[in-house]
DNA sequence: TATGAATGAGCATTCATTCAT
DNA sequence: CATGAATGAATGCTCATTCAT
């Protein structure tokens, strides 16, 4: 990587960490350019040289964060050892619902789009989250389920742990997320 | 009620409505209240008689939109005789999905907010929302879980429907309603 | 006075009070009419009965309790017994300082308007007005000095005491009004 | 200066001489910002990034033109001999008298703000504003007054000064300048 | 590539005033 | 006399976007 190249990418870098902030702090809402490129320290012009509106950087931060919650997920997973799949399974959803306990801020931020970054690009382009789908599906080895429903199903976990972290952890509704992570890891248990 | 009354009630009304028609069909971003007033034929100034700003009658229209699904789908289903809870709850889902289906515009508006938030809420003043709660209690009488475990489900059977409808419906991730629906309803199936 | 009147009168003043008091605490211009007419507990309609506009009770408060000052100022110094027309002057003005700075949020709203202009309305509807000035006439009586030219000293004592009792008092410029009044009175002295 | 400072300074410097002209002739209450970008030739934009509100570019109007005649006076008064201070001053006085007569929209504008709050802020930034303290300083070298008294008493010739010109000159109360101007002299000849 | 001054459409919001009741 | 719902012109201000440097 050139220097230029470099100079480049550390401007992209703190565009994106300075609307990140602003975002997490401020609300989206009440974030302007003019507030991201002030704290990047760039000028208003170099924004509009690496992403193309708020909305355009928003979903790029949302899906980088979601994905990479998920695969410092699976990658803690699959450094432990586990008797069965149902103990695999329900140790990545508790790994996925504690972060996000310790880091409300980036919870209030992707919302219940938690599940986004596994369909979307982030599943092409890291290895990691290859893995957790391969978790699953070998979870099912024996089980005469397609492919494809037991994708499905994985979705659903992922799209119920999401909404039940944001109503629990941010809203706490319809209780707080220590008294519903028993139910939830219980549900997911029938689930499977 | 007096002449006066009336006329207030018309007036907030036609604000409300002209505001839904306009979030749902232009979006809420390119909707200005100057839009809003236009349609319901009243003056700018009157629409902050009844409405501190676009997000406090946003935040109206969902309230009474998603109660008004849950109310609809639930006398539907009294209506109905069924062999069972497990069919009951289902047709009860199902109706919910299928309403969601036809009126995309306002699932689009309602997002992920089908759930508890709005239920507490609506469980205060809509009669028919208590209907839900009972039937769901009733489905568990002879089970040994306590009611507020069985609340807690049926929390998350509504998060978990709410999620997947906006994501197949909406966004057709990962897959369509129609090929996502009979997951849904089996893993509805497994939880209950 | 019928009761009607009373009534209506009753109505005129709970506006004035609320006003004066809006005026003095918030400010004029962040006080609008409908903030007056909910403090005094009127209709809005009600306001147009007996002012023009807020710049006409502001006027009328303004005239009324600069008025009300220097009224009060003549009558405590008539009620005295003093040994030279200096003394007595200076009485005068004394107890206006006083006043003054006891309620600065009057002062605030008066601003520098204290003197002529108000002085000269208030001169055809306060008998007590009448007297400050022939006391400061009769102050004058074996100097061969014009009573024109002795009412425009008045004017001028009038107008100085006022602008260092708002720059003293409320901007604390150049220094406070426990400093600056020695001098003030020294000049004072030097011009009669 | 770059060139491109120099085109900032311009368009600064025509947002005021617009404002400026536009609050004299139609009022400050009756300008909107509209009105000023208006005949400056500049987008609304423009205005915020020089001024924060009408009342921001008002204050700095102010305090540009007030220092700008204290600064006149006091030029002229230096180029001039004089046999005493007496005579010093009053022409000093004198100047600034004549010259608000001449331009009676700027005194409306300054009001009664020609005294020792602008005079404080121009002295740290006009060399002249210097020359006026010395010139009064010189004046009393003999007298056995401290140097803090003095400065009161011009402070107080100055409110005064201002104070008449606004009356005498906008109001003519109780009489026009021309009357009122040698009781003044003689007042502060009195005072000094 | 990078900048940041300039823009002006667009928006929310206010508020004096009216007038039917 | 008194009201207060309704109005809509008026205005301050924002902010995404452009483009000359």
């Amino acid at each position: 990587m050139s220097k230029i190249e470099k100079n480049k990418k550390q401007k992209e870098n703190s565009l994106y960490d300075a609307a990140y902030h602003l975002f997490t702090t401020k609300g989206i809402h009440n974030t302007a350019i003019s507030d991201i490129v002030k704290k990047a320290g760039v000028g208003k012009g170099t924004f509009y040289l690496y992403f193309k509106n708020k909305y355009d950087i928003l979903d790029k931060i949302i899906l980088d964060k979601s994905t990479y919650v998920l695969s410092e997920a699976i990658k803690q997973t699959k450094e432990k050892e586990f008797n069965n799949f149902e103990d695999e399974l329900l140790y990545f959803i508790d790994y996925i619902i504690e972060y996000l306990r310790k880091d409300r801020l980036m919870l209030k931020l992707i919302h219940k789009n938690l599940s986004w970054g596994i369909f979307k690009k982030a599943y092409k382009d890291y290895e990691e989250i290859h893995e957790i789908y391969s978790m699953f599906q070998s979870g099912y080895k024996n089980s005469s389920l397609s492919r494809d429903y037991i994708g499905k199903v994985l979705f659903m976990i992922l799209e119920l742990t999401g909404s039940v972290c944001y109503s629990s952890i941010i809203l706490e509704e319809p209780v707080g997320i220590d008294e519903m992570k028993p139910v939830l890891f219980q549900t997911i248990r029938k689930i499977i």
